[in-house]
DNA sequence: AGAAACGATGAGAACGATTGTCAAATCGCC
DNA sequence: GGCGATTTGACAATCGTTCTCATCGTTTCT
């Protein structure tokens, strides 16, 4: 349906891809960017937001927005999930939680919603963290 | 703990509010400042937001961001709920779900995160914008 | 009342993330 | 080896939001 021009593997894509799936957490757009120059593999910046776009449009890589509105990607499993994250250090991890999956669907038909989605994010302070009083 | 400074109802203050109440959906803080200025109440867009700011704080009005990362608010009871939105007109409604809370803080807990908190957005179209195709 | 003290306001500058522009570089293909 | 289509990246432009700071309104003395 929406379909794309099958895109080309450019030096620069495949960079950002591996950046992404060289970390664990959720990274900016110029987080990724700094971190490729850094390593030696320098890339637009223009080009990251691009390509960190058209990754979150094919499902590819999971964006949220930062509690200040920023947007952060992460590669992640492709089935339907949310993210328990640590305010502090960055940690994620993966949940699923099919009763909220139901709860969700049965509630926007009561109420007579259709093509429905949601955004479901956990956020606390992991167990290293809550040790270590903050490395700030 | 977090005790303000008792803040003063000015008129400004007094005129957000009233904006907020007189309208059922998110708004955004440019908005709320055209929709003053239009009402022929004019408020600087500085203290529109900064109103809007103490409000979130306080919280005395929800705040979420809608998917290109503008904040938006809106008047809602003060209990804990979240939202079901719709994407086409903006009808919003407060929904509960005892269950979902119970199962957040317990996966959180199970992976040794303190000090949870979550946010949960449903969007979805609504009855009225399924039947009329969109005014766009 | 008059003056000092202090919070509150608003016009405009500053900011930071994101997007747009467009000429130059690269690729697929003949 | 050339050509049109795609991609890139330096830079400008946008846009929401925050900062600055001179000014204003209240409250609190005296
Ligand atoms: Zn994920
Ligand atoms: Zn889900
Ligand atoms: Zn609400
Ligand atoms: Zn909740």
């Amino acid at each position: 349906m929406t379909e794309q021009t099958p895109l080309r593997p450019t030096r620069q894509r495949v960079a950002v891809a591996e950046a992404l799936a060289s970390v664990d957490d959720f990274r900016s757009a110029q987080e990724i960017h700094d971190l490729l120059g850094r390593r030696g593999e320098p890339v637009g910046l223009a080009t990251v937001y691009r390509t960190l776009q058209r990754l979150a449009d094919a499902g590819e890589v999971d964006l949220l927005r930062t509690e200040d509105g920023e947007a952060v990607y992460r590669r992640c499993s492709t089935t339907h999930h949310h993210h328990l994250v640590c305010r502090g250090c960055g940690a994620t991890v993966e949940v699923e939680g099919p009763a909220v999956e139901r709860w969700t669907r049965s509630i926007a038909g009561e109420h007579g919603f259709t093509d429905v989605s949601h955004t479901l994010e956990i956020f606390g302070t992991c167990r290293s963290c809550s040790a270590s009083p903050a490395t700030d």
